[in-house]
Order: structure tokens, then C-alpha cells, then sequence
DNA sequence: ATGACTATACCATCCGGTCGGTTAAGTTCA
DNA sequence: TGAACTTAACCGACCGGATGGTATAGTCAT
């Protein structure tokens, strides 16, 4: 296997290359993501960033599978015999990641303005949550709410929208929590 | 060449240059929302632009508050003594603006993400929003969901994310407007 | 003529991507 | 062993073009 010969030990710099992006998104903005900030980020050169990642695109591409790959991880780490699972996991997987700045989704939300496939892959997996959503309760439209919900509070975070303070964020939740319960309610 | 330029009421080129930057942010995408392509839309030159709005930020700032506005007009021939009209109002507009391409609202956040600044009025507006939406009801928390659930249907159309079918989308709208009535209730 | 407004030409910068080189590690073969 | 060669990984100068912005010279109604 091939080490790093003169940096720190740590794998792939294809890793290291997407961690780079993510923190220059969070530190400098999702628009000063180019190639040449991550390059340096990493620690290395605009050819080599390009090495591992043909294209920007690539790049983000690579970022957006990441980060559902890490929400999919999130995810199995959740009881497995719940009623309404996925939308019980939605929720508590944006509860768990509270505080984190994610404001690398950010910069794939300005790439998709320009590449809009780049969103496929998302679009893919919700597809797939939706339909296990709905195959999880009698009620569709109440589920559809609260996913929709949630999928609220994912931007709302994320374009730092107003929210009604920290404590009324608290509320919803636990509600949120509680309509789900009767989801299952309903179903018996 | 510019017959009609004049000819427009107050004869403003404004107006026209921000129809001109919907028109392209609709037909090419959001990125390709530049000074130089919405000069040709609105059939003027750069210089004409940039005389009107000095910076793209000024443009997009524009733009937003081209939305705040239309937003706040549509608001404003709902009825006016409902309970709960402004979560009303966020339901109803976004039902009304139902097949309209927003790919506009794309351009926005696509500028956002260099210039945060920029979503500050409709932060400010959000803000106001969420205390009148609060101000109205006994059961801030149902209030908010809602308000959420709405926001999530805004960027499901937004990013073309999947919904679960339009016969489902329908049958939430009804869901919510039944959850709006009930908060009513509640407050009885 | 004046002032609001518009067009042309141009500039500086940034950024994605290319490309020929370089380094280091392995492999082959005598 | 060691010289010749191959390959993986990376470097960094450079190109091209897109873009925001400026400078300047008009045009047109009043």
C-alpha cells in the first residue's frame, strides 16, 4: 500500500479532499468552494484535487454521496421495530445533527443552480424514503405533513431562517414526536 | 430598436430589467442569471443595467424584494378576518402560485450562498410572519408545524424534489387547511 | 443645453480545466 | 545489486472564457 510519505499519517486523500470542502464551506461560505481553496485547505494542489476529482462537479458529487452516506449511517444506528421508522429517523437524525453548521449543503444548493443533475442522487434516495413513509402508515397525508416538516426545519437551518427561538424549536419537536406516535395509533 | 421602451408606463427600465432576469433565471437556469444576459432579455445593454441596479447584489436585492412584495400583494386580497390568516395566507399563496416555475428563487439562493446577507429581508419578513402566525393562535407549536410544512412544500417545488404524487400533495393542502381550522378550535 | 438614460469598449479577476513535468515507489532483468 | 523502465500520485504554470464592473461617448426629451 502506498503512505503518505512526508504528512501526517490518514488515509486517502480523497477523504481528506472532501473534508477540506467541507470546511472551507463552513468557514469561509458555500461560495468560496473552488478547487484551488480546497486544494489548499488539504493541503495540496489544484492538480492534485483534480487528480482525485476529474471535474468540480465530480467534487460535489462526491460531497452530496457523503453526506447521504453519513445520514444513511445515522440512520441504522435507530431501533429497528418502531412504528413509522423512517420518518422517526428523519426527525431524529436532524435533531442529533443540531448545531452542526452544515453549510456545505449550502454549496451543493448553489452548484444544483447551475447543475441540477448534481441533485439526482438526493432525489433518488427521498423518492425511496417517501414511498417507505407512506407504506409505514394509514394515514399518508398526515405522514406527508409531518415529513414535510421536517423537511422544513432542514431549511430553515440551513438558510438561517427565523424560527421562533430555541425553546419553541424544542415544542415542535416533541410534537412532531408525539404526532408520529399517533400515526401508529391510527393504523391499529 | 426600442419601440416600446418609452412607451411603458413611468417608463422605468427597472421593471423590465427585473421581468427580464425572471424570464432567464426560468428558460437557462439560475445560473445563468448574469448581468449580460438579462441586458439582452430586457433589450438594453450592460451600461443600461448597471445603470439601473450599480451591482448584481443590488439586482438580486431587487429581485427579493420584487417577491416580498408580489408575495405581500397576494396576502393581501385574502380575507381579512380569518383566524390564523397568516398561516392561511402561506397556504392559500402557495396553492395559488401552484405551476409557476420559481427557478427564480433559485437564483436567489444561489447568490446567497456568496452573499448571506442578501436573504436578510426575507429573514426580516419570516420573522414578522412567524410572531403574527404565534400571535394567532393558543397552539404555537400546531401553528409552527404547519408553518413548516408549508415551507417544506416551497422547497419541494423549489428544488424539484419528489412529493409523492399530486393526488397526495392535494390531499395535504386539504390536511392542512382542516389542521388551520382546528387551531382555531383549539383556541376556543 | 441639460440631465436622465443608454450603448460600446474595455479591464481585471477569478475559476475550471489542461498539460507537460516531477517525485517516489515498485518491477523487471541481467 | 543496480540500471532501466513503469506507474501512481501529485505539482504548478498556463489558457480560455465568463463575469462583474468602469470609463466614456453618445442619444433624446424637455
Amino acid at each position: 500500500m502506498h503512505e503518505r510519505s512526508h504528512s501526517e499519517a490518514g488515509g486517502n486523500a480523497s477523504r481528506r479532499i472532501l473534508e477540506a470542502a467541507r470546511t472551507v464551506a463552513m468557514r469561509e461560505g458555500a461560495g468560496k468552494v473552488t478547487i484551488e481553496s480546497v486544494a489548499r485547505e488539504a493541503g495540496l494542489s489544484k492538480g492534485g484535487v483534480l487528480y482525485n476529482y476529474p471535474s468540480k462537479k465530480a467534487l460535489l458529487a462526491g460531497l452530496l454521496d457523503q453526506m447521504l452516506t453519513a445520514h444513511r449511517e445515522l440512520f441504522e444506528m435507530l431501533p429497528e421495530n418502531q412504528s413509522s421508522r423512517t420518518l422517526r429517523g428523519h426527525l431524529e437524525t436532524i435533531v442529533q445533527t443540531e448545531g452542526v453548521d452544515d453549510d456545505l449543503s449550502m454549496a451543493i444548493l448553489a452548484a444544483a443552480a447551475s447543475d441540477p443533475q448534481l441533485l439526482d442522487p438526493l432525489r433518488k434516495e427521498l423518492t425511496g424514503d417517501i414511498e417507505r413513509i407512506l407504506s409505514e402508515t394509514q394515514d399518508a397525508p398526515a405522514a406527508m405533513i409531518a415529513a414535510l416538516a421536517i423537511q422544513g426545519l432542514r431549511f430553515q437551518r440551513l438558510l438561517k431562517l427565523p424560527d421562533g427561538g430555541a425553546d419553541l424549536k424544542r415544542r415542535v419537536v416533541e410534537r412532531l414526536r408525539t404526532m408520529i406516535d399517533e400515526l401508529e395509533e391510527k393504523a391499529l
